[in-house]
DNA sequence: CAGCTTATGACACTGAGTGTCTTTATGGAA
DNA sequence: TTCCATAAAGACACTCAGTGTCATAAGCTG
């Protein structure tokens, strides 16, 4: 199986294409010629690779923009992990300060916008979108239930959750305002857990 | 512009294609062999019909599934128009009615079944999600604001929602119990307006 | 019947995504 | 150093979704 532990592999020939160059050429070719208009054939060739070798490293046209959005997940759960251990105010609250944390921690907010732009702009970049956040979506659902919310509780809140947060996203983007932080704590605002919220026993 | 009007439309070559039968004879072909091992060819021919005259009625194929929904839409929004002259809570209990009352008034609700379980195995069906649902983000919008609701917060509260009602959506069909209604309350309480929510002011 | 209008479909094409097989490049074993 | 196992890269061919163009069928109105 490739793709897989790019660490211990001594072994075989060695990898010559760079996934995330191929991904800025994409991105460029995206802005200058417009989403549609860019084949992948086009991609591959200002990549400088084949078309299959293309995509072995992104199944899909999609993932060129999508993936770049990978980070964001990660650096929230990095700041989700960071204060699981501090206070612990309610389980919606640390998911908030997470998201808007990892927001802040992301290291090129253009790149970022210019990305959000390009989805929110594009049917098919709009509709990967239920796909695209599924790891996010695992992320917030496995720390609402960690947090003893109700399984189906902790669904509809996650849901609720992923929905509102990528709309703020959007309008952020959208606009000119620097910080996404105001947009993300508006949005998440809205959400709240009923009845028996809080981490108080582990009723599943 | 053809497609338009129904109504008043004597003169030209009279319509013999139902497009109603035509996704009904899709579902069937879905469920006997499967959404991907299903082509527009092989649909278009057990409908009796040219492929071409099929992509008429059904821009892509996803529509012969989410086409079907539209009902749920507009019984929706019946629901929500009939109580907005009356009692008005506030605005999320309206809906949360409306979405209950529109799921009780669909005809068959073993269609709707077979059709959520359908999109919720299918990456490509749970992808067009975010683009199926846009007109019911409309008529949530729209009562939001027209309830007075500022536009932002009804936006996320939007998105929300949305995101909710689908998810209660798809757990409904995937299990056995008969009514949608006690997973549409539980997945819409838990969205909430924030600050100054409610039928007060007109603040844009 | 003539002509207008609209539904249907035949044909051809682009491009996404996939499967198969071949070639290339490396590290390690003989 | 030579050969071999291994894995990357690409060439090739294919299916199918979706689109555009154009021809034809079938009603209605005059």
């Amino acid at each position: 199986m490739p793709t897989v532990e790019p660490a211990t592999r001594s072994t075989g020939r060695p990898v010559t294409i760079d996934p995330e160059s191929v991904a800025r050429v994409a991105m460029e070719l995206f802005s200058r010629d417009g989403y549609e208009n860019t084949s992948m054939e086009d991609i591959a060739r200002a990549a400088g690779i084949g078309r299959k070798s293309l995509y072995r490293y992104f199944a899909t046209k999609a993932d060129l923009v999508w993936g770049g959005t990978e980070p964001a997940v990660e650096a929230s759960v990095v700041q989700l992990e960071a204060g699981a251990a501090g206070r612990a105010d309610d389980p919606l609250s640390a998911l908030r300060q997470s998201v808007v944390a990892g927001a802040a921690a992301l290291p090129d907010l253009a790149v970022t916008r210019a990305r959000l732009r390009l989805i929110g702009t594009h049917r098919d970049l709009l509709n990967r979108s239920y796909e695209a956040l599924g790891s996010q979506r695992d992320v917030t659902l496995e720390h609402l239930k960690a947090a003893g919310v109700p399984a189906a509780t902790a669904r509809y809140a996650c849901a609720a959750f992923i929905g509102a947060t990528f709309q703020a996203w959007l309008e952020w983007a959208a606009g000119n305002d620097p910080d996404p932080a105001p947009y993300l704590e508006a949005a998440t605002a809205v959400v709240r857990l009923p009845q028996g919220h809080g981490s108080v026993g582990k009723q599943l």
